[in-house]
DNA sequence: GAGACTTTGTGATACAAAGCACACAGTCGT
DNA sequence: ACGACTGTGTGCTTTGTATCACAAAGTCTC
């Protein structure tokens, strides 16, 4: 069967790896990374499956959408692996961020040092307040929204972040996407409305938490 | 995404209800309230679909788990069905919660001020390290965790947050388990691993964005 | 280097979720 | 108060995803 995936972007719009597969890879990349340093060097599925709480079959399947990467009888190659799959999700580079809102959250986001070693770079902040533009936060000087377009093609942001209140969440969406950001981060409360080809992820721990509370009982 | 393992046998017929349907509710509960506050009294689900761009059979179906809300001809009533989803989802009374971990995380997760709003309340907050104990941050006195599971019982406690670097993530949900929480937000970027009952919703924008740059290409 | 053992990669199968399509209940205008 | 509409609730179909199971490929031991 072996529908040929190559890494080579073609420029086809819809892949035919399924998006859970894609969301799983990472979590893939995090455990090699750690057996890895552990000083393992091969690892099997089954010890995968055990670590991730899920099934060997399924990492298994997982990764021959990308290729033939184990050895029969013995396992993947740990280090093999992780560079194998860190290309495939783009790792193999670092990408260029914007936060947009500097309010209390955008703040944590900047200063938040999880981003930085895994290659993420927050290269400009924006905020739509004249209180707050031209201020320095956590050595980014602070930019109007007006700004957006011009600060994206020369900072060769990919990735947007949107930290502002909800009621501005959507037009600074919209303002992203006409800037040409393929990628955002939303942090505000609500599910925005994007075109097709425009990735959005939400973080939103209120919404985690009213769906725990229905098994609390 | 992020691994959670659920099975209370209650044989109640909620069990049956799948898990991705549980975790669509909250966000009909926050297009209702919006659609409320904006004066309106109806809408349908071919509304509530294209808020949420999703399929109005989905929303449909997804309802009839729980019973029968809508007229035929009319749609649903916006606060009859909002107040029905917040009692099925167990929000309509508070829940208290505790924080694990003051560092840099912890802070902005208890200074927060988006949980109080949505019912539920940060009671308590802990850490491991002599310096931080005893401190009083956004009106919390920091306590040791060693008192986890007397203050869990005091304070009602059911909801861990856990803001502890990786390292030290695993045990701390190890004593919440131990302590009788069922319910567990994770901010640590690990798949932790729970025993059947426990919940655990992983909080990752890392993990987010590493999945997003497979599409940006 | 032969035979026992391990673990991959993958077709086949089973299971779960999403979407379709329509009968039926209720609404609205005249 | 009746006919044209509207929109729900749901059995059935389709699509999508996870799991099973096993041949093939490789490893390890003596």
């Amino acid at each position: 069967m072996a529908i040929n995936n190559n890494n080579s972007d073609n420029s086809l719009p819809e892949s035919v790896v399924p998006e859970v597969v894609i969301q799983r890879l990472p979590l893939y990349v995090r455990v090699l990374t750690q057996f890895s340093s552990a000083g393992e060097e091969v690892i099997s599925s089954e010890q995968l499956g055990t670590r991730l709480q899920m099934t060997p079959a399924q990492i298994r399947k997982d990764l021959s959408y990308f290729g033939r990467f184990g050895k029969q009888g013995r396992g993947y190659n740990i280090s093999m692996l992780e560079e194998k799959l860190r290309t495939i999700l783009g790792l193999d580079r670092t990408w260029n961020a914007a936060v947009i809102g500097m309010g209390r959250l955008g703040r944590a986001v900047v200063s938040y040092p999880g981003f930085a070693p895994e290659g993420f770079n927050i290269l400009a902040a924006f905020d739509a307040s004249d209180e707050i533009v031209g201020q320095t936060i956590s050595g980014l000087q602070v930019e109007s929204i007006s700004q957006l377009s011009q600060s994206v093609i020369d900072h060769d942001i990919k990735i947007g972040i949107v930290t502002v209140p909800i009621d501005h969440a959507q037009e600074v969406i919209d303002a992203l996407v006409e800037a040409g950001i393929k990628s955002i981060l939303n942090y505000a409360p609500l599910s925005p409305q994007v075109p097709e080809g425009v990735t959005v992820r939400g973080i939103d721990p209120v919404l985690s938490l009213q769906s725990m509370t229905y098994y609390i009982k």
